[in-house]
RNA sequence: CGGGGUGUAGUAUAACGGUUAUUAUACACCCUUGGGGUGGGUGCGAUCCGGGUUCAAUUCCCGGCACCCCGACCA
């Protein structure tokens, strides 16, 4: 990608406004923009993370067995009224067209499960899992702190079906498991907690997957021996670790990236979601859900990883892999950097290349480590004279020169994920 | 939803009640400069909406709307 090309500009100033971290750095070096409270729309570099990131949650949730598939967002009332969450759901949406009303979709268990029903009959047919990537609406009463708290956000959502419980208990660790992959991968699982949670009425637990930040909203508690915490919410019937029994837990502000939830019978009961068992019994279906923000995630990645200047985006889910930069006036400077650029991309190496002219080095620079590519490489004329470019990664200090037909070789083993 | 704050060019800002509405940056053109926002010139561009007070409102008052922060809420 050719930088003077890019669609979205860094600006130079950003408001005084006490803003979070993220919604700072993310807009201000062109990811985003807003269009209401807690409304974005992605630019390009923007939209290239939230697909790193939709790639990487894809490709786990193929993994445990996850189809995928894409339900609407326009949901008919009379799928909420069967559930009674169209009284109960505060923050659903509301819409009346030509005297129909609907609901803007904040989750999709009264979508999925009339759906699952058309295919479900017997225990032939199960288990089933069914994930999606897709946009959820919900009327915060307070949109919040960039991409951690909007009202349309994107969600991948997956809903088990089973047996019986001890089916989804099963696939419940797994998932989890599953999750904590995901984060491994992101380059964010040490600081993730698996968080006990309200489990409702018809469980004693569920899990929540929190990430300690300050701008997180969740206070939760930690015990540091199991590496797990407990939500507040609960914190009074279970005021000890619930693994190993440890009062002595610390407490920490964390932003919920991730929930998985045992819903048991709750959605297929409404929605007589039966199936045919062995013996010809008639049973209802045990169900799950598992939910990952990924706008919230990036918002995450962002409040996690950054510095003064700007962003350190994570290798697997950064918006390029290199940031290709000319300093300098001389003609063999700009075509070495063109010939680089040719020579990356014929590499599968995906390059954002600052073609811009007219702008002075220094800006040139802090725009690099604003937008925050991990690998920078500069061309020049100190660097030619060695037949050289230089490489620096942007969360570390050091910068090599490496030698241009070495060069592949060394960002292909730096890539290696 | 309660409390607090803020609304001026694309962005960031200035203006004890006195319109020619400041400055920087961005943008367009010209020159200059090239390893950390280079220097200079010319040009373009704004007071959230509605009411009130006043000779006069960007400024004060009321209402609305929007945004930010704190709290409550968050399957």
């Amino acid at each position: 990608m050719l930088q003077s090309k890019l669609f979205g500009k860094t600006q130079k100033f950003s408001s005084r406004e006490d803003i979070s971290i993220n919604e700072y750095f993310l807009q201000k070096a062109g990811f985003i923009t807003k269009t209401a409270a807690g409304i974005y729309s992605f630019l390009p570099l923007g939209f290239r993370v939230l697909k790193k990131i939709e790639g990487v949650i894809r490709k786990e949730m193929e993994k445990i067995g996850g189809q995928e598939i894409l339900m609407p967002a326009l949901h008919p009332k009379e799928y909420w009224k069967k559930t009674g969450r169209w009284e109960t759901m505060d923050d659903l949406y509301k819409l009346r067209v030509n005297n129909k009303e609907f609901a803007l979709g904040p989750t999709h268990e009264e979508i999925v499960v009339p759906l699952a029903k058309n295919f479900i009959q017997t225990y032939k047919d199960l288990p089933l899992y069914l994930f999606q990537i897709q946009t959820k609406f919900r009327k915060e009463k307070r949109a919040k702190s960039g991409l951690l708290r909007q009202r349309e956000f994107i969600m991948k959502d997956l809903y088990s079906f089973h047996e019986n419980e001890k089916d989804l208990d099963v696939y419940y660790e797994i998932v989890k498991k599953s999750y904590f992959e995901i984060f491994k991968k992101i380059g964010i699982k040490n600081y993730t907690y698996l968080t006990y949670a309200s489990g409702g009425s018809f469980s004693k637990y569920s899990h929540e997957f929190q990430v300690i930040t300050k701008a997180g909203e969740d206070t939760i508690f930690i015990c540091e021996k199991c590496k797990i915490a407990i939500n507040k919410e609960i914190i009074n019937e279970t005021f000890a670790c619930p693994i190993c029994g440890n009062k002595n837990l610390k407490q920490e502000k964390a932003i919920e990236i991730g929930n998985i939830f045992k819903l048991k019978t709750k959605f297929s009961e409404p929605f007589q979601l039966y199936f045919t068992d062995k013996n010809g019994e008639k049973k209802l279906v045990q169900m799950g859900c598992y939910g990952i923000g990924l706008g919230r995630l990036m918002g995450t990645i962002v409040e996690l990883f950054h510095d003064e200047a700007g962003i350190l985006w994570p290798k697997i889910v950064a918006p390029f892999d290199v940031h290709l930069i000319p300093i300098g006036t001389q003609k063999n400077i700009d075509k070495t950097a063109k010939k680089l650029y040719d020579t990356l991309q014929k590499e599968k190496i995906e390059v954002l290349y600052d073609d811009r002219k007219n702008k002075s080095v220094g800006e040139i620079l802090k725009d690099c480590d604003l937008i925050g590519i991990p690998i920078r490489i500069i061309v020049s004329e100190k660097t030619l004279k060695e037949n050289s470019v230089e490489l620096k990664e942007r969360n570390k200090k050091v910068k090599k020169l490496i030698r241009i037909s070495n060069l592949i070789k060394i960002l292909k083993n730096l890539l290696i994920l």
